[in-house]
DNA sequence: CCAGTATAGTTGCATATGCAATTATTTGTC
DNA sequence: GACAAATAATTGCATATGCAACTATACTGG
């Protein structure tokens, strides 16, 4: 006959791995929600715009098909496809037909969305600058990519 | 006189805190996703849910105001107004008059909250132990807790 | 080559959230 | 003690997002 324990016992909210995952939650809303603000009021850009910008300057050609793109920053597809018509409307980027398969779509960085994404780069790496360099040392900066990494991986 | 030099070299994409934080943002919003799914699908609780829940059972008294629900979960005032509404609703947490300060209001959790919660953890442990603990070790998990804790330090 | 299935993207609809304005209460100052 | 400023929560409104249904195109097995 075992004994019963009680739920709370087996699960507690302070088991290390909880804490771990409320941790990492907390750090990235905190510091994406700041940053957030600052760059609305530097670039007047929201966000979300920015990682789609950020993804597509990070592909040699530019340019992604938009289930890459909703992966890329995590979101539907549904979402992505109005998340890109309003950077498509402020010319940011734009959509391309796709050659070889004419389901799919090319989204593309524009000339002056590599401009917008210049600028707000400048801002993000200021940031970074006050709020990442100042508490964390290079190699504690290498040692959280390479944990983040780990962490990250699919499987 | 200055060489001038591309923006695009002086705030490059690939700047070793721009990757940090963009692996930051994804790893986050992976996990959060794919645990939401579950949270959902096994305890048909919304994520927003399951971190109001586990920021009270954290409270030794089990409440907490509304300002500090909000700076937890880091939402809006506005925000949390309508999930804390949603939430009292299904009767998992209770609006209590605060005797000291008759602007403020207490969130406590119920003791239906409480067992839903407790649902809710072991869903979570799972999903930790699946995700989490298969790829950090527990020593790795302890550096990750560290890092993220002096990134995330207030000043 | 055709039928059936899988895949890419878009749309309608429901919902969650942020912001700014509003109300109620407290605190601080003269 | 009264009035101004600060603080706590809520509400109206606008918007961003997810899900599921839908359309169009590609692939696959007979």
């Amino acid at each position: 006959m075992e004994a019963l324990i009680p739920v709370s016992a087996l699960c507690p909210s302070s088991d290390e791995r909880v804490t771990l995952f409320s941790l990492l939650r907390d750090t990235n809303a905190r510091l994406s929600r700041s940053f957030g603000v600052r760059l609305e009021e530097n670039c007047d850009m929201p966000h979300a715009w920015f990682e789609v910008l950020l993804q597509l300057r990070r592909e040699p050609e530019g340019r992604l098909k938009m289930n890459k793109v909703a992966d890329a920053i995590v979101h539907s597809t549904g979402g992505t496809t109005r998340l890109i018509d309003r950077l498509e409307e402020a010319g940011l980027v734009e959509r391309q037909l796709c050659p070889s398969d004419r389901r799919a779509i090319h989204v593309a960085i524009t000339p002056q969305g590599n401009v917008r994404l210049d600028e707000a780069l400048r801002v993000h790496v200021d940031y970074l600058e006050e709020h990442v360099s100042s508490r964390l040392t290079c190699d504690e900066r290498g040692e959280l990519t390479a944990l983040l990494s780990k962490l990250n991986e699919s499987r």
